[in-house]
DNA sequence: CGGTCCATGTAAGATGTTACATGATTGG
DNA sequence: CCAATCATGTAACATCTTACATGGACCG
């Protein structure tokens, strides 16, 4: 129900409250290397979070022609964080997937683990996907003149490049959370 | 004035002529490795393309209810293609850049190098700026626990990660654009 | 005879961007 | 005095996704 901005505020706020033009500007930066949004999105998406008892705010004294408020995160809030986190996720796009990552610490490090085994997972099909794409039917090789094969492959060797550098972003990760897990042994040769 | 899908679709006419349907499938694979539309986007874009004269089309005989229509680009269509690749971009977004260069045949490889290391240029500043972020205010360093300091960090050595096989990659294009023909002249092809 | 591929379109909704609107305080 | 920062909101627009609608050909 809740939208992908809704869970990156409820990301935010579990690290810290703060009134929106706050979590605006975290949005831009850090969170923001990677997805952003606007305060004309974010103010209405607050006043939504809140009707569902996702958030709660309270009026401090501020700048501002108008009431200043500072949201923090309700226990139900946590909760739909969490299982968002968990939940089974069919085919993320990156943005929902750096966001999921910024957001794991919420979740014990057993659980954040079976959440990056499960995205190392995503990208080392892609990559396969990939790989088969770049070995099969094919792009033509390279000639004398630079051509729209050429531009093409230039395309799909950065894919195959982000996907490695992808799982092995995984692997550090699992390796940091102490997770003795056997990581689906001898991965990606090339 | 033309859109961003405007533009994809340009691209993908001037490898060859198609239809929507076509150009549809053409723009999941391999297009879609970075960027897709659905064909309810394609059909009245290509629509407006023919008004402006950038596109034109043919009734072919195929099957569905309607008349099958292929589609061409014409000269105007080239030029604009063209223009929107030499144009200076202020601060493109990714999709916009691998969209870019899969486009990037239609120039000279003179041209095309331009394009190149202006490309590369955008993501080494970024890769500075995030750099910077790394060294300065930072991110607090790891501690026993796994913390919101550790998944901030996590997605920014991913952005960091990700500019410098960037940087990378732009510099192979333009070894391979130099390697080529570097006489700047018949690049007039099709 | 049911599913997939070809083929084109419209409509409704979600999401994202840009602009309008207001106003106090602080610093160059 | 002009610009930026803090602070919240609405409106208009562009873009993207999902669903509705139609129908022949071919395959199992």
């Amino acid at each position: 129900m809740t939208s992908t901005l809704g869970h990156a505020l409820l990301g935010l706020l579990a690290r810290a409250p703060g009134t929106g033009y706050d979590l605006a500007t975290r949005l831009r930066r850090p969170v923001g290397y990677f997805w952003s949004a606007g305060h004309s999105q974010i103010y209405p998406e607050l006043a939504r979070l809140e009707e569902t008892g996702l958030v709660r705010h309270t009026v401090i004294d501020g700048a501002g022609p108008r009431a200043t408020k500072r949201y923090r995160l309700t226990p139900a809030g946590r909760r739909c964080l969490r299982a968002w986190l968990l939940a089974t996720t069919p085919d993320v796009d990156e943005k929902e997937i750096l966001l999921r990552v910024y957001s794991l610490f919420v979740l014990s490090p057993t659980q954040a683990a079976a959440v990056m085994r499960s995205i190392r997972e995503h990208h080392r099909r892609t990559l396969e996907h990939y790989r088969s794409a770049e070995a099969g039917h094919g792009l033509p090789q390279a000639g004398a003149e630079f051509g729209p094969g050429d531009t093409a492959r230039a395309t799909l060797e950065w894919g195959i490049t982000f996907e490695e550098e992808r799982v092995g972003w995984c692997d550090r990760l699992l390796a940091q959370l102490g997770s003795s897990a056997p990581t689906a042994a001898a991965h990606t040769r090339r």
